[in-house]
RNA sequence: CGGGGUGUAGCGCAGUUUGGUAGCGCGUUUGACUGGGGGUCAAAAGGUCGUGGGUUCAAAUCCCGCCACCCCGACCA
């Protein structure tokens, strides 16, 4: 299209009419081998993406367009939030990181290069230094707050497993948002503008088109439900979330709270004399259960866990081992809530030997034997009837463990043994928040998540302004991203079909295609394409000179909303050939004067 | 980081066991016929066989090292 003749100062949208011939749509008749998931085949067949190396990608046109129009949308969701766009390095000098010790704890994801002198920088996997940095440079008066700032960006990764193309990428497109606030309550404050977030991320992925469900994760500094991820839900997604049907209530799994759930009183007889069995080289709680004869949801997988900083109930403790049925997963953060500690971590083998855990073969009496231990004993194994467990011997478990026989009186010392639930949820389990009701789960891909951060990073940085009575004041933030590439992917994942990809028409990269069936048909294309384009469609024309076959089936892979058929059975009544791309039903015909009405009800504009 | 697997033309693959002229299908180019759901015929272009070394008269093939990529797991603000 040729540019406006005359400099106007309001920049507006040119007509979209391509030429197929024109731009670069690679379609694949096969998938490449390496693809598995839909969106990966799909975006490589269509022509979207290609691979430059693992977690790498091109973007082609089309998917430069289909990117474009989720970040359109996403500025005027952000913007109507009251966020205002900046954008920020991606190289980002290493020593940023130092005061918040990043550069350490997020260890090799971060990218690092460096430059001709040897000074080091990151590339930027998230942004909550450099813009604590340029806040602090800029803001200094409780006058300029609440603020809040966004940008679209490149992000760098090293992830350990690139995988399923843009799914988990290690450089890929992200929406990052920041808000800086001298309260948490009240107008101005973080709950207010994290509600703001809560809403406009709503707006940005039902416009979007895709299927969602919002889940609590796990809780920021400030407690209560500080942290929301927005969940695509598809089959493919890594994350498994679980869902009360009755109150709608859903969290992720490292989240995820269970109901009331029946629980033994540690008083129960033993089952039997205890008996040690001789279990050597056995790599696994399913092997040696399969030695012994005994089922998994009788065996008592004991894991420890050391406490890295103490909080309010973990003084004195040095260990904390959690105790849950064999076939069951210990949740790291129900452990480290139940323990009363900041923060915990696996406990390191090496250590944890020399204190006397024979890792492997943990029993819950190491409670008695090594100093500084509390245990923590999931509900599920809390009463009596047979159990076996390690024997806290290598290549040995023993038969009819009985907890009053084999822990005796801590277990009624509470600074030692706790009851607690220290396991991820499962289906089927109680729900939290309604009788009766049992949590079912899904698989989703994390798309969004929002997060009150308090003054985790100010605190660190020194980020402070002065409040009204002069006093220095520490800044509140919250941090707010959208993986924009990866939602790409996940509307994929929930729009396909046997034949291609099935856009939702605001971020379908054309609104229509035409495909002529013969060269000389290009006229009546170009025509009906302005037309189209004057009602605000953008279009594209398949002007190829390929078979009928190659083009329906391309423009099928492709995934554009509306197709019309230019061919001499329906120009011979002066009409077109109208097909939306996600109805099973035939072609019909459409009057030429028609047609654009038609378009964009079909297009629900 | 642990386990499994793969690297041969733009894509999908065979050839490797048993060393001896690098092949097939799709795609691409040219021409003809064709023309409504991935056409037919004819001709053609395109490959340091991931990479470095070794064995051998001779290596895609055997040996050693390295690299890249895929899948499962661990990990994932």
């Amino acid at each position: 299209m040729a540019p406006p003749s005359q400099a106007s100062p309001f920049l507006k949208n040119p007509p979209v009419i391509h030429l197929w011939s024109q731009t670069l749509i690679p379609t694949m008749r096969e998938a490449p081998a390496e693809a598995e998931t839909p969106s990966h085949v799909l975006l490589l067949r269509a022509g979207y993406v290609r691979k430059l190396g693992a977690g790498i990608y091109d973007y082609l046109p089309l998917a430069q367009r289909v990117l474009t129009k989720i970040a359109t949308i996403v500025r005027q969701e952000m913007d109507a939030a009251g966020s205002r766009e900046v954008l920020l390095p991606a190289m980002l000098p290493i020593e940023l990181y130092k005061d918040t010790r990043r550069d350490v704890d997020y260890g090799d994801l971060l990218f690092k290069v460096s430059d001709r002198k040897g000074a080091v920088c990151a590339l930027g996997p998230t942004h909550e230094e450099p813009i604590t940095e340029a806040v602090k440079g800029s803001v200094t008066s409780y006058k300029q707050l609440p603020l809040s700032l966004y940008q679209i960006q490149t992000k760098f990764r090293d992830e350990a497993r690139p995988r399923a193309g843009l799914l988990r990428c290690r450089e890929f497109i992200m929406k990052d948002a920041y808000t800086f606030h001298t309260s948490v309550e009240g107008v101005g404050g973080l709950n207010e503008a994290y509600d703001r977030m809560y809403a406009a991320y709503v707006n940005v992925f039902t416009r979007c088109g895709l299927d969602f469900t919002v889940v609590e994760a796990e809780s920021g500094p400030i407690g209560g439900s500080a942290s929301h991820e927005f969940m695509v839900n598809a089959e493919s997604g890594e994350d498994t979330i679980l869902k009360c049907p009755v109150s709608g209530y859903a969290a992720n799994v490292e989240k995820c709270e269970i109901g009331e759930r029946p629980r033994g009183t540690l008083q129960e007889a033993p089952s039997g004399e205890l008996t040690e069995v001789h279990t050597p080289n056995l790599p696994g709680i399913d092997e040696v259960g399969k030695f012994m004869k005994v089922k998994p949801d009788r065996m008592l997988k004991s894991i420890v866990f050391r406490i890295v900083e103490h909080g309010e109930g973990s003084a004195g403790m040095t260990w904390v081992v959690a105790v849950v049925r064999g076939d069951h997963d210990v949740n790291e953060g129900k452990v480290k809530t139940a323990a009363g500690a900041k923060k915990i971590e696996l406990a390191p083998e090496k250590e944890a030997r020399s204190a006397g855990f024979a890792i492997g073969y943990v029993s819950p009496k190491t409670v008695n034997s090594v100093p500084g231990t509390m245990l923590l004993i999931d509900p599920d194994v809390s009463g009596g009837g047979f159990w076996a467990s390690g024997s806290d011997k290598a290549d040995h478990h023993v038969k009819h463990f009985n907890w009053r026989r084999e822990v005796g009186a801590k277990l009624d010392d509470p600074r030692y043994v706790k009851l607690a639930d220290v396991r991820n949820a499962l289906a089927g389990d109680p729900s939290p928040r309604a009788k009766d009701a049992k949590l079912v789960t899904g698989r989703g891909i994390e798309v969004g998540h929002i997060f009150k951060l308090g003054t985790k990073y100010s605190e660190a940085m020194g980020l402070t302004v002065l409040d009204e009575t002069q006093q220095r004041r520490t800044v509140i933030m919250g941090c707010y991203g959208i993986g924009v590439s990866r939602a790409m992917a996940s509307s994929i994942e929930q729009n396909h079909d046997a034949d291609g990809i099935v856009w939702p028409a605001p971020i379908a990269p054309y609104h229509v295609i035409i495909t002529t069936l013969k060269a000389e048909h290009m006229t009546v294309a170009e025509k009906l394409g302005a037309e189209l384009a004057a009602a605000g469609c953008e279009v594209l024309i398949d002007d190829r000179d390929e078979r009928p076959g190659v083009k329906f089936k391309d423009a099928d892979l492709i995934g554009v909303p509306v197709r019309i058929v230019i061919g001499d059975k329906a120009l011979a009544e002066n009409a077109v050939e109208f097909k939306p791309r996600k109805s099973k039903d035939k072609p019909v015909n459409v009057p030429m004067g028609e047609v654009v009405a038609k378009a964009l009800e079909a297009l629900g504009a």
